[in-house]
DNA sequence: TTGAATAATTGAACATCGTTTAATTACATT
DNA sequence: AATGTAATTAAACGATGTTCAATTATTCAA
């Protein structure tokens, strides 16, 4: 049926549309203040189109966090070419801290925000895919920075996650407006600072 | 003037009434589940009221987020028995984890949520002084540190702002739910394990 | 080509939100 | 008791996400 064909075409070009224009609204003005209307305004539909094509704005926001996934994905691509993994380990933590500082709006709604995980959590498969790709890979290097006789007497997967906690910890506190705390002459550059104390660190282990 | 002084008191105590009944919405709802007509209703008054009372909404949840931080300061209050500094950011670090894993609607308040530093940005002493004094504690007690010649090699500020990241990362990612990518028989205790794995760290620099 | 069936799209409505304001009630003073 | 002031309210405004009956457009069979 070349017609039914056509019709999932369509249908898929109007669900791109408003990923679209939703993705857009959203990198001017946050998840929050762009609403459903703005939407379909953008994209010249009315407001309950929008919900034959997602369940709700959360679904909205999951689509466009995957896209953000994907980039962050693609950037971290590089490291392929770094075989020591400790330098590799480091390379990676500068990737991150780029990504979450160039990109913001998305860096929150990726790790941030409460939407769009609790969508996750009304769906059958409740895992956050996009997250545990990410985790895997920084889980990895830092096995193999084991087996090569890094940070000895350490645990791989509390480990794992305490180097996460500490990249998402400077750049979240810096997204969300923390760091007024700091010391006027270290604000502007506390975060690369605090990277590069942390890079000092895990080179001493 | 009595009667000016009981209507001074009168209206200081309709104040608490809010607060105190958002503070119990708060914490059985979160911020955004409490409305101000919630808050109306429970203490039996008119919506308008409040804002009587308060300028906005962010400036109730800006007045209940600095109730946290004194709560959190009395729990510090112990570190004053602990005279080595080392010993004393250890046992920091424990507080403030414990405090964020016991009250995750509070610290996500204090640290996480825009609201309701909004706000300060808007009034005219635009710092944070609640954060500020508890960074100054933790800056203090490091500062020693390095005094005493632990840290060698670091500074001050930077390794303040990694020492508070590492910890707020770990809570952070805990309260807004982004531990799932941890493997199952770790998950329910990674954030106590990881703490112990950053202060096996900080005990060997 | 026409009529019936199906799909796509809309517009209006619902409940809720934070906030403002004119009107009303309560109270203190003269 | 009348007046003036402060406290309080009810109603309204413009948003929000979401649902749904009604409408329009499109496809299929006769």
């Amino acid at each position: 049926m070349g017609i039914a064909d056509r019709k999932e075409r369509e249908k898929e070009e109007l669900r791109g549309l408003i990923l679209e224009a939703a993705r857009k609204l959203f990198l001017e003005k946050g998840v929050d203040k762009t609403s459903i209307r703005n939407i379909a305004d953008k994209i010249e539909y009315s407001p309950g189109i929008i919900y034959h094509y997602f369940r709700d704005k959360n679904e909205i926001f999951h689509a466009l966090h995957q896209g953000g996934f994907q980039a962050l994905g693609e950037k971290m691509q590089v490291l392929g070419a770094v075989k020591n993994p400790m330098e590799r380990l480091i390379a990676m933590g500068s990737i991150y801290i780029n990504f979450a500082m160039e990109n913001p709006d998305m860096y929150d709604l990726m790790f941030i925000k409460e939407a769009p995980i609790d969508h996750i959590y009304d769906s059958e498969h409740d895992d956050w895919k996009e997250g545990a790709g990410t985790f895997n890979f920084l889980r990895q290097t830092i096995a193999q920075c084991l087996a090569l006789g890094y940070f000895q007497g350490h645990n791989l997967e509390p480990l794992s996650y305490l180097i996460w906690s500490a990249v998402h910890g400077m750049v979240s506190l810096s997204i969300r407006k923390r760091c007024e705390v700091v010391q006027l002459e270290y604000r502007e550059t506390i975060v690369q600072d605090a990277l590069e104390e942390f890079f000092t660190i895990l080179r001493r282990l």
